[in-house]
DNA sequence: CTACTTGGCTAAATCGATTAACTAGTGATA
DNA sequence: TATCACTAGTTAATCGATTTAGCCAAGTAG
């Protein structure tokens, strides 16, 4: 019952459903399961207790202008609409109110950890609150759908935007917040991780183990971290000594591999790639992967290639995703708060929607924290390479 | 573009948005983006073309009535509601024609490999559909928390439900498939696979492999699958003469353990339980699990007390998430078509919401497949346990 | 005694579409 | 010539709420 109670109107109990939630709420058994056709309406209600639509409707709302309005009428009314059943139509009230308490949420693909598990965060935000939202993957396809699902989202009346790990490089005609994005934009929140932190928070990790040659996996071009990580990385290795070979840096789905457009792509693109570096002869005793997923994919290479990871070769992933500890060996990586990051731009942006017009926030960083587990280890003195 | 038509009317352009989604394509140039203030109402565009609201609907949704208009008049009115990027008002359209076009999602916890890999199937059938979806998890919470949100989605106007691995107990009001649901409901279409050949599948691949004590891993009470899987791998195990010995079947979160009650329960359940099966000192060559991510937490029990999987015990998941293949050992599972359930959902509901009465199959199968990979071997002659 | 407030409520406009029923004109048919 | 069918639309009701403006009665201040 508390769970239902907040669940409806938590926080927000101005907001005009607080009174028709507590009308919704009670028992089952007072509330007769609506049997014949039709749903119960306002009028209705109204009908039954003997006063117009209008009253009913300004004291199922706890509206100012009710308040003149006796106590006792006031439980006349709740009681009817209690006894019927009465649930307001969504679609009537959202049409004349301009309040729909849903929001959009774009995501690469719904099934990659990534971004479940940020969605995880927004949902349990939102439990709190009175809000939906709807989701659409974009599936890393191009610009024109990302800017297609957006269109979709305001055609459906959304209030507000969550845009996880998508580039958006137009302002939106929408408060948004973008998880993991990069473009300083009016009236858009981007939530991100101090990627300079966690780059040297990563390689004096490595510095430490005493490794030198140090392999990196860029993200693909789609996401809207790949660069800033990318840049956080190359500076950070400058700055710690670490020289920066090209041959032994990989993009993520560069140009070849694009074929696969499967959504299981990301642990089959690691692999893939740690499998370019191999070919290429390239001597490292480290690699940074993008993130977990591409590490796992790339640990089953060097595995295939009869490396030992981590003996042979020493693999940090990104994110931590919740396998990540699981995989064998456990997975040294950098961990994003992933779950507290969807909750936080939930929270960003129902605040903006319902604060109006301050100006946002452009970034708000999060903190990153390595989490060192089993696949890294003191590099080898001579990295030496079988097969 | 082709995309984007068929997003919008793909399969069912009989349904009414065909015209205006039309409207809506042509190059963005064309369509001022749409600036002063308020939205372009259907009044509008018919003021512009000097016409009634009425006709301008009509011909928009290409209305049978409006097949006396003449092609000229269409083209007209087409063109103006392209230049003022005319869009339809979600809210009213639907508040009238009582089409909503959106479904409801009610899902365990949307961050789980398995409701996040059959969501990503049901949003690429969606993708082709007008449809859009709504989701809720209910955290294997209570009963009533799902009615609840079944009430919600209702309210919310969804013309239909897909529940994922969530038990119905009671026809709902509205058409709904249950992706792995064993309960037939008049109303309800249950999309299961076929445990009994997924059971003997698995227990001959470890017959073969000359297992014959075979310890399981009977799913959480609150997961739709767990009694029939449980009841198929029974009756496999007793056709097939092994014996099924109470001290080596362990319930995932029977009572204990249930207090940790975060999402990233899975692994860590799969891992405590396989701690009870070795505090037991029970003595077994091999596991079934309930499901991969248990599999996976089990295997880290194994390996953390000494074990090695596959040559002490072998591992049988269940699911084959996208990770099974890309773990370590590589995870031999039967595999669930995940996401082509989702799918096949998601368009059985669709049908049924476009069919009207015909009355829905209460079951509908699909083909487990086993996966064999790394974590099963042949049995040791004597399952000797270290530690 | 008038004017003004306050309490308790209602009428009616409105949100932005859809759609059944109808009109008015025109040509063909019986 | 009356009837019918067709063309090309329009009118107005409706979906189910929210919300502004205002009505009437009773009390109160001046």
């Amino acid at each position: 019952m508390a769970a239902r109670k907040s669940a409806r109107n938590g926080g927000r109990s101005k907001e005009g459903t607080a009174a028709v939630a507590a009308v919704a709420d009670g028992p089952a058994a007072v509330a007769p399961r609506r049997e014949g056709g039709g749903t119960v309406t306002l009028r209705q209600v109204a009908a039954k207790v003997g006063l117009s639509p209008a009253t009913v409707s300004l004291v199922l709302n706890q509206a100012p202008t009710a308040a003149s309005i006796p106590a006792e009428t006031q439980a006349r009314i709740f009681a009817a609409a209690r006894e019927l059943d009465y649930r307001p139509n969504y679609l009537a009230r959202s049409l004349r109110s301009r309040r729909t308490f849903s929001l959009g949420v774009l995501v690469p693909e719904i099934s990659e950890p990534y971004a479940a598990e940020v969605m995880s965060g927004i949902e349990g935000h939102l439990l709190e609150t009175s809000y939906h939202y709807l989701v659409a993957s974009h599936r890393r396809s191009n610009v024109s759908l990302l800017h297609e699902y957006l269109d979709l989202m305001r055609d459906r009346a959304v209030e507000g935007l969550i845009l996880v790990a998508s580039e958006l490089h137009e302002e939106p005609s929408l408060p948004a917040v973008v998880v993991s994005g990069h473009v300083p934009l009016a009236g858009v929140t981007n939530v991100i991780i101090d990627h300079d932190r966690a780059a040297s928070l990563t390689l004096r990790h490595l510095q430490e183990l005493g490794h030198e040659r140090v392999a990196f996996l860029k993200g693909q071009p789609g996401s809207s971290d790949t660069e800033d990580r990318w840049r956080a990385y190359r500076e950070a290795a400058a700055g710690m000594g670490f020289t920066f070979h090209p041959e032994l840096t990989v993009q993520l789905s560069g140009e070849p591999a694009l074929a696969t457009f499967s959504p299981a792509d990301g642990y089959e693109e690691g692999h893939a790639f740690a499998r370019v570096l191999l070919d290429r002869g390239a001597r490292f005793t480290a690699l940074v992967a993008f993130d977990d997923v591409s590490a796992i994919g790339a640990i089953r290479a060097f595995l295939d290639a009869g490396l030992r990871v981590p003996e042979d070769v020493s693999v940090v992933g990104f994110d931590d995703i919740q396998s990540a500890a699981y995989h064998n060996p456990s997975l040294t990586t950098v961990r994003q708060p992933l779950r507290e990051m969807g909750a936080l731009a939930a929270r960003l942006l129902l605040e903006r929607i319902a604060g109006g017009e301050t100006k946002p926030e452009a970034f708000v960083t999060v903190e990153p924290q390595l989490v060192v587990r089993g696949s890294t280890a003191p590099a080898r003195r001579e990295a030496r390479k079988r097969r």
